[in-house]
DNA sequence: GACCTTACGTCAACACCATTGACGTGTAAA
DNA sequence: TTTACACGTCAATGGTGTTGACGTAAGGTC
């Protein structure tokens, strides 16, 4: 049973399940993620997968070798979506920023998919394009090699990190997500300011900024540090605007 | 079997299980945690952690609802590792940084357990006690409000997503752990120059790069950043320095 | 010390999960 | 037309969380 898999490149009988479904890789990512869009993460499981696609469950093992090179797949079809369309600009600034805020965009706009995925190493081709792309921004925007990945190590994981957390959130069953926000008004709000003055004195504004993602803040916060790290602001640290000069 | 769960303060009876132990909430969340760190993540299941305990798996269930209440539970013992011992230097950056360290560390240390918690609010003491602490640490840095609660909103999101992030690697089950780590040789270190230029320059770095984690850099850079947005950068945007002036 | 109440440890069962070896059918190539 | 084998199916294995029923022993009361 070891060699039981056929790469989908030098497939060629393609038998239909009883229940007349054709099955290809394709078909059974998309209706993997149509299922957890639909349904939630939890509703993912090879036997509802199978029953989704109209097969017996086992049958998956023959296009994957088991449910983590499926889940690899639907993480690389995401990063994917996320890349869709997208044109280099030249600026570093503002080709970085577009990037962050596409990859955390399309992760929560699938958070089922995005929980199972957010913190694998795929290896598959749109996963490497991201890697080439922000590498190429990165070393074309004038950071040396040394600093460039360490760069690209912190922003790409920045992205990921932010985008697992908050498509977690949207994510959770409803009851455990409502029990969270409860908190922020039954806990937080009743902290007296004896023991809690921090949050006492701030408590309006947190209730306010805790409702929105941390992520476009704390990207700009790393991009402002970029300026800074980057060569070009050695002599004469530039005052970090956006606008032409 | 609603109320099943009696909670411990209000315990009186202490009846031993067949094989002599005493369970109490504390004992199970203890066990638990030296269940993970002996044997690793995947070693947690209500079977094993019964086994584990000397006693049925289903008496869990007198102390915890249900898995998640447990795994809770669990969060806020590792919160309150966290700030075990830590005192304000005075200097908000060091504080910060060591704040940072600190929570990411504490929860990479429980990785199943960072997972599922990471993204909660329990507000429970140990939680409600770091808040304070991180505010504190701003607006006595000399944060105005707003730009403290915005700040403390990034940064907090920023460690525990970097925890949840690296808490996922070595959560993951043995055989996906390895294959990640196999596709940083087996992908990326054949891809040729001519489709993925960058990635074939940088190989090296990157794969020496990637083992680590990309929080404490990533922390830097906040750490930066802030700098700039402080209040006494405006007019004299100091060099920056950790060192006395 | 005897009685009650009931907390709580135990047992057995349920429904679900991923995975695999064996089997036979239908497809595509020869 | 024959043949090989890809692949869909079946059945079984050993794991998981969770729950209802049950009895025992612990604690309070007298």
């Amino acid at each position: 049973m070891s060699a039981r898999v056929v790469p989908e490149g030098s497939r060629q009988r393609r038998r239909p399940t009883k229940q007349g479904a054709v099955l290809s890789e394709r078909l059974i990512v998309d209706t993997a993620l149509r299922l957890v869009a639909q349904h939630g993460a939890e509703a993912l499981s090879v036997r509802r997968l199978g029953a989704a696609l109209g097969a017996d469950p086992s049958a998956l093992y023959r296009y994957f070798r088991n449910t983590d090179a499926l889940l690899l797949a639907i993480c690389d079809e995401i990063i994917g979506r996320a890349q869709e369309g997208w044109e280099a600009s030249g600026d570093w600034r503002t080709d970085l920023r577009a990037m962050g805020m596409r990859i955390h965009g399309s992760y929560v706009s699938q958070p089922q998919a995005a929980l199972l995925a957010a913190h694998r190493t795929t290896g598959r081709p749109n996963e490497t394009g991201a890697v080439e792309k922000i590498l190429g921004i990165l070393r074309d925007g004038g950071f040396p090699d040394p600093l460039a990945v360490r760069v690209y190590h912190a922003f790409v994981d920045q992205a990921l990190a932010f985008a697992a957390q908050d498509a977690a959130a949207s994510a959770l069953p409803k009851a455990a997500g409502e029990a969270d926000t409860e908190v922020w008004g039954d806990v937080y709000g009743r902290l007296p300011t004896e023991t809690h003055p921090n949050i006492a004195a701030t408590y309006p504004l947190l209730v306010a900024d805790m409702r929105d993602s941390g992520y476009p803040f704390a990207l700009e916060l790393m991009l402002t540090a970029l300026e800074t790290l980057h060569p070009d602001a050695a002599g004469h640290p530039r005052k970090a605007r956006r606008q032409a000069p």
